[in-house]
DNA sequence: ATGCACCTTGTAGCCACTACAGGGTCAAGC
DNA sequence: GCTTGACCCTGTAGTGGCTACAAGGTGCAT
């Protein structure tokens, strides 16, 4: 499988999957004869888990820790669920950031009763006189 | 005023006060005979400004039209209403696309009962085997 | 032989900072 | 007058996770 093909099948692009080869995170491909990159089910696999992991908004250091874990299958879930935990958390925290964020500027909105800049609120508030 | 005084009435590093003066976002500053920076009460309340709009999530380029916008107290407050309008939007857009993502985690741990990473389904859905 | 889609490596850019390295300035205390 | 230490200066490189080229090679159909 070439890289182009692999790309259309997980929605990534060649840069992209050449990045994540770079990075050491994707095994190194076979190579044909012309130098291209040959790809097996199992580079698929390991792609499709970083991108899932990736979309989940897992950094590339806990995506690597996630692929290690992956591997071993005897061992307990724990450590999966702790990271996973941390992301929900992280998320969690995000949502909260972006919740107050969303509140302030509907507030500044509302308070706009002005039609000229001069006196709008939406800039008094901006220039931290409140 | 100099740069660390002016940093600490903001909450802004030294650094990042001189690369808005890169950026030409924050005005020049007087120099002292010694070549230091030395701020005035404007640039106090241009970069009370920079850090508010920044904090509300508006990009540089934004953050500078909104300062050109602010020094025209004569115009209508449509364009400064439209541009808060679009952040709030922005901020909308985030919180949906991180609400997606915490309802999937979290359904992802619910659904962990095995304790061995071998059968966990968190791993499982990681590499899209659901 | 030619065209075209695809592939290769290598490098630079994105955003908004942040972190140095290597040096200069200034005021206080001895 | 000299040292100490806090502060300042410029310039450059790094962060994360890609993305976008440039300049050239490969493979296959016509």
């Amino acid at each position: 499988m070439r890289i182009g093909e692999l790309a259309r099948a997980t929605g990534t692009k060649a840069e992209t999957i050449r990045y994540y080869e770079r990075e050491g995170i994707l095994p190194l491909a076979d190579r044909t004869d012309g130098n291209y990159r040959d790809y097996s089910p199992e580079h698929l696999a390991t792609l499709t888990f970083i991108r899932r992991a990736r979309e989940l908004g897992f950094g590339m250091e806990q995506v690597r820790l996630l692929l290690d874990l992956s591997d071993r299958a005897d061992k307990p879930c724990e450590e999966v669920d702790l990271m996973v935990e941390g992301q929900l958390a992280e998320v969690d925290r995000k949502i909260a950031d972006l919740t107050r964020l969303r509140e302030e500027l509907s507030r500044m909105l509302r308070s706009c009763q002005a039609d000229r800049i001069g006196e709008c609120r939406v800039v008094e508030s901006l220039s931290g006189r409140r």
